[in-house]
DNA sequence: GGCTTTTTTTAGGTGATACTAACTTTATAT
DNA sequence: ATATAAAGTTAGTATCACCTAAAAAAAGCC
């Protein structure tokens, strides 16, 4: 009766696919599902065939789509990978938010537990840490751009201690 | 004549398990690439002639295994790859070597161009950036084990100008 | 209500990837 | 050198994930 089995990369997506359309308009149908994922009808029938055996799903055929607990349980894991990266990728790598969007849904199906929690740690250390912060991240930026350093290293880990001073007062 | 196609992961993982066990061996049997994939031979057999097809691997039944020039290009790509995320997932994120190893594994099938090339970036910046670096590295370790920033920001910080300051000697 | 359109399902097919089992070829060891 | 072991191949099966085409069900409209 329960899945052992860890989730293919396609049934995930379908999962979380499903959950965001149920977020949104209470139900999903396969034709959303369909239009979102850009598959055809039949292969939607096939995949929630295969959900609703894990019980991931309730479906019952020409009837309306919602997740189980356990899917939805299963599907908010899913975007929680793919929000952790999306985030990483944008506001850490700086790559554009279209590529931040495909390159988290590629990636969010093989990244582990251990691998996720550190990373949604780094880019919240990234962003909470006063000798880094955002200005960092633009200097990361020219980095990349430049292909070099940046000259004026002093001068902008000066300005970061001003920063913090003025902030905490002491 | 020409592969116009993008390679699976799977054959990505054979062209890549070839590269290795030919750069240690000179050249490479069924065997070594099943025993290191975990597949059994008659997979092996199934994807050389796949990669024979694509004029990747120069292979005859029964006899030795090497790569052609297209090929050994292809697996450098990967392997490029597997060491770029291996080192970010090492040297940034800092999980162990293990979790480094076969979180890249999984990962190098499904990271873009562009998010590589920024990633690698972003590695070298860590490293050299004065106002990062090492020492950095290991606040955020600290911070992941503690679960919040530590009190010492500003005497980081100043520790961080008084290391430049001192190597400059400006 | 009955007709048309849309949605969904079914049936059947393809390609990728791995498996088992049986067979062939190559290597080894006495 | 020849028997046995090891390595490699072939053939057939299974699963997954997609497809097309056609049938069935549901929804919308006069």
């Amino acid at each position: 009766m329960e899945d052992n089995d860890q989730l293919s990369a396609s049934l995930e997506d379908y999962l979380e696919t499903i959950y965001l359309i149920v977020r949104k308009k209470h139900a999903a149908r396969a034709k959303d599902i369909a239009d979102q994922l850009q598959v055809k009808a039949s292969s939607v029938t096939a995949a929630l065939r295969l959900l609703s055996e894990k019980s991931l799903v309730h479906y019952a055929p020409y009837d309306i789509i919602t997740l189980t607990a356990e899917g939805e349980r299963l599907a908010r894991d899913v975007l929680k990978r793919h929000q952790a990266l999306y985030h990483f990728l944008l506001d850490v790598l700086g790559v554009g938010e279209e590529e931040a969007e495909t390159g988290a849904c590629k990636l969010e199906h093989s990244i582990s537990p251990l691998v996720l929690k550190r990373l949604i740690s780094f880019v919240d250390f990234v962003q909470q840490c006063p000798r880094v912060g955002t200005q960092w991240v633009k200097e990361f930026n020219s980095f990349c751009q430049r292909g070099a350093m940046g000259e004026n290293c002093i001068d902008c880990i000066n300005d970061c201690l001003k920063k913090v001073t003025r902030k905490t007062g002491s």
